[in-house]
DNA sequence: GTTCTTACA
DNA sequence: TGTAAGAA
């Protein structure tokens, strides 16, 4: 009742992730938990739902093949907007990650060969609604999955 | 006593 | 990546 934002076991349920890996990407500062921070052993942190939207456009990027370097500019990049307006695309090639506002852009990119991936902002939102409804529910059944 | 963060191998 | 310890 007063949780404002999501744990961190909750966090990387959400996005599917492990808890090392997310520990990790808080850690070298890839994410931040914009509602609170630990402040050392025991304390817990605290993401938004703008965060998990970040953490699951990351694990997408980082699944595309993309360095967790350039993942680390593109996140940057993302947390200066607190709402990304409808129809935002984002292209990569596996190499760098491109914002495109405009389907024109994302065929422009398409042309030059630089989008190989696209993934939709709105779509990335729109499932981690989902999911987040769905992670409440205790009817919720999650199926483990060995990753690497 | 439980849960989560941090440190070490 | 996995395990152990420490802290609220």
């Amino acid at each position: 009742m007063s949780e404002q934002g999501f744990r961190a076991p909750e966090a990387k349920r959400i996005v599917g992730i492990s808890y090392r890996q997310l520990d990790y990407w808080t850690r070298t500062g890839l994410v931040t938990p914009s509602v609170k921070d630990a402040h050392g052993s025991g304390t817990q942190r605290l993401y938004s739902f703008q965060d998990l939207a970040t953490l699951n456009v990351i694990k997408k990027l980082l699944d595309t093949g993309v360095s967790l370097q350039r993942v680390r500019k593109a996140v940057d990049h993302l947390r200066t907007m607190d709402r990304p307006p409808h129809g935002v695309t984002l292209m990569s090639d596996g190499a760098g990650v491109y914002e495109a506002h405009s389907p024109e852009a994302v065929v422009d990119l398409l042309k030059n060969g630089q989008g190989v991936f696209a993934i939709s902002l709105d779509a990335v939102y729109s499932d981690l609604e989902e999911s987040v409804a769905s992670a409440s529910k205790p009817r919720a059944r999650r199926a483990a999955a060995g990753g690497s």
